[in-house]
DNA sequence: CATTGTGAAGTACTTCACAGCA
DNA sequence: TGCTGTGAAGTACTTCACAATG
C-alpha cells in the first residue's frame, strides 16, 4: 500500500478524517490533492516529529520481574530507544543477564549515565527505593523519569516524571463494565445516599454509547 | 485532615479550583460551603461512582515476567479488584506459586471463569498467543479485557478493550526531551526535507511551556 | 476528479465571577 | 466569613464544507 486517505486513516483510528487531516496540516503538507499521502513519507515525517529516529540511550534501575519484563520489550528498540544499562542495588543481581544485558550494581549509576549520555531513566524499583533513585538520577543528570514505582516523585523543575500506574487501565475497564450493569441496579446499592441520581441524568449527550477506540472517557479529576 | 478545599485539591493536582468543582458537581453536591468537602465521605462517593467500591474478579492470563510483576502488584487489591486466577499455557508453570497464588493451566480457563463470575481479564501473553486467548476469554463470557500484548486485538461488540503499551510513556518523555533540546538542532537535522520550519512556528500559544502535571500533550494523531 | 488543506461554523471544555449558603 | 455550586463568558477543539490542485 504505497498511499493512503485521510478517510482510510481516520477509519482506521476511529476518528473524523477532517480531524485527521487538520492535524497532519500541523506538521506540514505530506500529502497530495486526488492521491492521498505517501505512506513511507507520512510515517518518516510523524516519526521524526516524535523523536523516533533519534537514539536515546536509556537505563533501567530496578531488575525484578517488572523490570525483566521491560528489558524484554521488544517495542523499545523499533522506537529508537537503546537500553544503555540495566541497574539493581541487590548484589546478588549484579552480573546476572537480563534480556541479553549484565545487570550492573547500583554504585555505578553515576558513571553509567555520564559514560552513554543517558538523559532518560526508567524506574521500577520497590515503592520505597524509588525516590532515591530518582535523585540520584537526577543528580547524574537525568532529565526525564518514567516511574513505575508506586509513589508519587519530587523532583526539581526541568525535569520531568511520568508515572506510569498499571492499575488505572483496570479501573477504566471496571468503570465501563459497572456502566453496562446498569445505573438502576448501583442506584439500588448506594443505601440512601445523597444526589444518588448520578451523572448520567445530566450529561448532556449520548455518554459512553459513541465509544470506540481507546479513549478512555473518565472523570478528569480523581483522588490523588 | 478532615475537610479538604477545591482550592487545595485543584493545587495539589495541578488543575483550576473551579474546573475541580464542577467536575465534583457532576457527582452531586458533596461539599460544604464555607468549609469545603469531607475527605472521608468525597473519597468515598468517588470510590463509589468509578465502580472502586465493588469486587471485581479477574483473570491473569500468561505468567511471563509481566504476568508475574502485575500478579505482584499490590494496587489492584487497594482498588476493588481480586485476581481470580493466573493462568499459563505452559504446563511447567501449572501448580507454581506466583504471588501466592497457584498457576493454572490454560485448559481449565472457560470452568474458572464460570466459576468466578470473572468479567474482566488481563492478557499477558506473548504477542502471538493473545488473539487465541482473547477469544477463549470472549467465549467464556468475559466482557472486558485489557491487553498487554504487542497485538491488536479482534473483538465483538460490547466487549471492550484496552492496550496498553509500554513504550508510549517513553515516547512521551523523548518528545518532550527533544524538544527541550531546542527546535533549530533539529531542523538541522532534516536534511533538506520540505517543510521543515516544523510545528513551533505556527502554534497559537506557548506550547510545552505551561506543562506541569502528567498531561502528556502529544499530537493526537500518531501512526496505528 | 478524488482528495488535500483550511477558513468558518459548530460543539465541547475551561475559567470567571458571584449569588447562595453553612 | 469562607467556600461551594453554577450560569455566563471565554477558549480550545472538532467538524463542515468547499476551493485548490496534482
Amino acid at each position: 500500500m504505497p498511499t493512503v486517505s485521510s478517510e482510510e486513516l481516520a477509519a482506521a483510528a476511529g476518528v473524523n478524517s477532517a480531524k485527521l487531516r487538520k492535524d497532519f496540516s500541523y506538521l506540514g503538507s505530506y500529502g497530495t490533492r486526488g492521491v492521498g499521502y505517501d505512506v513511507e513519507y507520512l510515517v518518516y515525517q510523524i516519526s521524526r516529529e516524535l523523536g523516533l529516529t533519534q537514539d536515546w540511550p536509556i537505563v533501567m534501575v530496578g531488575i525484578g520481574n517488572l523490570g525483566a519484563a521491560l528489558a524484554n520489550y521488544g517495542g523499545f528498540a523499533s522506537r529508537g530507544f537503546r537500553v544503555a544499562a540495566l541497574i539493581d542495588a541487590d548484589p546478588a543481581m549484579a552480573g546476572k543477564s537480563v534480556a541479553g544485558m549484565p545487570v550492573q550494581h547500583a554504585d555505578d549509576l553515576e558513571k553509567i549515565i555520564d559514560e552513554n549520555g543517558v538523559s532518560i531513566g526508567v524506574i521500577a524499583t520497590p515503592a520505597g527505593a524509588a525516590q532515591q533513585v530518582c535523585d540520584r538520577l537526577v543528580a547524574a543528570g537525568v532529565t526525564s523519569i518514567l516511574n513505575f514505582a508506586p509513589t508519587v516523585l519530587s523532583v526539581p523543575d526541568g525535569v520531568d516524571v511520568r508515572k506510569v500506574d498499571l492499575s488505572i487501565e483496570l479501573q477504566i475497564l471496571a468503570f465501563h463494565e459497572q456502566r453496562k450493569a446498569g445505573e438502576i441496579l448501583q442506584a439500588a446499592e448506594a443505601e440512601g445516599a445523597v444526589g444518588v441520581e448520578g451523572p448520567a441524568a445530566k450529561v448532556t449527550k449520548p455518554a459512553a454509547a459513541d465509544r470506540k477506540g481507546p479513549d478512555g472517557d473518565v472523570p478528569a479529576v480523581m483522588p490523588a
